[in-house]
DNA sequence: TCTACATTGTTATTTTCGTCACAACTAATC
DNA sequence: GATTAGTTGTGACGAAAATAACAATGTAGA
């Protein structure tokens, strides 16, 4: 990597991989000087191969959307909780683990929360959870395609159900939009529910992710038992009569410190 | 535009038109403070929609796509080819096609090219495509599933070979890395092939985009006789010897002019 | 080996950027 | 219409990045 011609080259390949990168980053990945670097660039941006910039923004590749974003956007307000609860049901990730990750906005911040280095093997079926665990290199991905449903980001087919059918995991992190102690766990759309269920019998340990707005709310579509589920990971506003039916219930429960 | 929502989809929109954007051109674009620029950059970021530059450089748009395809000063040629080629196959769609994409470079470009008001259904089963397509709200989309290759960005198994079996489409867009006379149409990984056939079975009109610089190239992996396909987009570098043989087998040759 | 030229790192200076605290404004709720 | 929570702009300060000049190093050719 003596001369320029080869570290321009690098460069454009290192741009390639991640899209945007800082001069220190390239200064000392190329093991030269910020001048150098600056000095590499000016030339590729004579040639309009790259954009300098001073100070900016750069679209993260491989995502996007609008409506990728209203779904986190949904809970603004939630925002922090599920953050919380995503980042309190991460530390129950281990080496080595294969994991189903369901769809919604909790289990994004879960996916968000996966450490870099952890090995682990992933099924999902929603667009925002793909977006977060493709982008991990220590990942290994299954994706269950389908139809996709613009307002959940789901996708969904026989055959998506079928792959899960197929599959196994030790781990199962599953979403809710209801959690009622005689009416079961619940959501919003009833065509979730045949994922849900399928992933329920393919996974060892089922952990249900919800903050605690969700007990004691029902949903039309029912999708199982409270009894089905060995964890279930919330935040601190989980009524005490909830927290003590699930105990009771031989259930683990997690409660995510507020950040 | 008055509140933060709005200028949140709109930073996105203007980042993904261009790819990257320095704080001050966005505070001029949208009529705020830089002050309120930062501010809903750092929103964008937690959500990783966004990566924040203090100073840096970013790849221009276009070549963002799989790590497979390496820029070499030639391979920056051959994308201006890949990018006439992808708009001119996106001129032989119809408002309300039902289409099938293959994986590629080359139908990336193509879903780049989709213009934005055209109702289209689309069929794919590659990461880059699906980013393309899903974007768009005026496609309905279907995912095939299955394991991720990491090299090509293709997600194959068997459930999603049988969701395509299952589709109908009215057209086809295919990629090739080798197109052989002899030979006839090839690719470089195995676990394609069955993929590209269901797709091929699926579709009325098959359309191959591929580059001139894939005729004469042969590659392990066998798809399709050139006989089955109905439709070829290339560019202008064909040799004109593969050109007669192309037309004299009754196929559609339509050479995007260079940009 | 010597010269001529290109490349690179260092330093000092100027410019710009990021952050913070505060005040003004907006919008929703009761 | 008063209160509250959320949003936006401003100015000042400290922390960076950009620039240019210069010195040091490396390289090619006679």
């Amino acid at each position: 990597m003596s001369n320029r011609r080869d570290r321009l080259g690098a460069i454009v390949e290192i741009l390639q991989v991640q899209n945007a990168a800082t001069l220190a980053e390239l200064a000392e990945r190329l093991s030269v000087s910020e001048m150098t670097i600056r000095r590499d660039l000016n030339l590729l941006a004579q040639d309009n191969i790259v954009k300098v910039l001073h100070s900016g923004a750069v679209l993260n590749p491989g995502i996007v959307g609008s409506s990728r974003y209203s779904l986190t956007e949904a809970g603004a307000r939630r925002r922090e909780q599920k953050m919380a609860i995503g980042a309190k049901a991460a530390t129950l990730l281990e080496e080595g683990d294969i994991i189903i990750i369901d769809g919604g906005s909790t289990t994004e911040y879960l996916a968000k929360s996966i450490p870099d280095t952890l090995r682990l093997s992933v099924l999902c079926w929603a667009l925002n959870i793909l977006v977060e665990v493709q982008r991990r290199e220590s990942c290994s991905l299954v994706f269950a395609g389908g139809r996709l449903h613009e307002n959940s980001l789901v996708f969904e087919s026989p055959e998506g159900v079928e792959l899960i059918n197929r599959y196994r995991a030790n781990k199962t992190f599953l979403s809710a939009s209801g959690i009622s102690e005689k009416l079961g766990v619940t959501c919003t759309n009833a065509y979730e529910i045949e994922v849900k269920r399928a992933s329920i019998r393919s996974s060892l340990d089922r952990i249900l992710v919800a903050d605690s707005s969700k007990f004691g709310t029902i949903q039309p579509a029912y999708f199982a038992d409270l009894s089905e589920i060995t964890t279930v990971v919330t935040d601190s506003g989980i009524p005490t009569e909830y927290a003590e039916h699930i105990r009771s219930l031989g259930i683990t429960l997690h409660i995510a410190p507020s950040l």
